[in-house]
DNA sequence: CGGGATCCGTCTTGATACTG
DNA sequence: CAGTATCAAGACGGATCCCG
């Protein structure tokens, strides 16, 4: 990837220089991770899916951070179905490189949260 | 550490058992990850350090995230000087397991998002 | 019914002023 | 230097409405 590499685009600009602090400026909150959690580690693809996950995301949040992941590049909106219309959420490359960072989140939290993943 | 690994403790509950959600529940926002980065890979230890940082954190989220990541058992807050009676920010054991994570973050950053590390 | 958009009250953030 | 206080602005959360 000589330079030429694609970056992702913010709608803002970003706080810093820092790849710390551009990563919290997209993913910085409570539920964006988790979206990309519930497309890289449970497959999900549909709205509906998303929505019925066991934290119950509400649906206006739900709607923002889907509309913000493929805006940044992190996940494509493809149509499968006419009439009425409906969507697959996928993860692009870019999408799928966030999974060090859930992995790394997952480990943590297994060693000191007591956390264990939930069921698909 | 077979089993007695103490757990780290949250003001209010977990919106579920998924150690990813757990995770974002103590650090999903924009600040604390940043702390931590500045902890863990600038050395800083003490308020001002915290506060003259490239992203100037506002002040009363400073003091209040400080509080939590102590609270929650990633910071310890070690008096250094009496009169006036100072403090240094040191990483405990569980503060220094987040480097994987804010390794992983850096590396997203860096390759998809155009960041650099500040210098220290 | 699935996939959202809209309202609206509440809680959190952010900027800055102020204090010991 | 290390925080608190204040307060406007924005984000969140939930309920409800809307549309194919």
């Amino acid at each position: 990837m000589p330079g030429h590499m694609a970056w992702l685009t913010m709608d803002k600009t970003y706080r810093s220089d820092c790849p710390i602090a551009r990563m919290l400026d997209l993913v910085g909150d409570k539920w964006t991770l988790l979206i990309l959690r519930d497309v890289l580690v449970f497959g999900c693809k549909k709205y509906g899916e998303f929505e019925h996950r066991v934290e119950r995301i509400p649906t206006n949040i739900l709607a923002d951070r889907l509309k913000r992941l493929v805006q940044y590049g992190l996940l494509h909106k493809v149509p499968y179905q006419d009439g009425p219309k409906r969507y697959h959420y996928l993860p692009t490359p870019q999408g799928k490189a966030m999974l060090p960072v859930i992995s790394a989140m997952r480990d943590f939290g297994e060693t000191y949260l007591g956390g264990r993943v939930p069921a698909g």
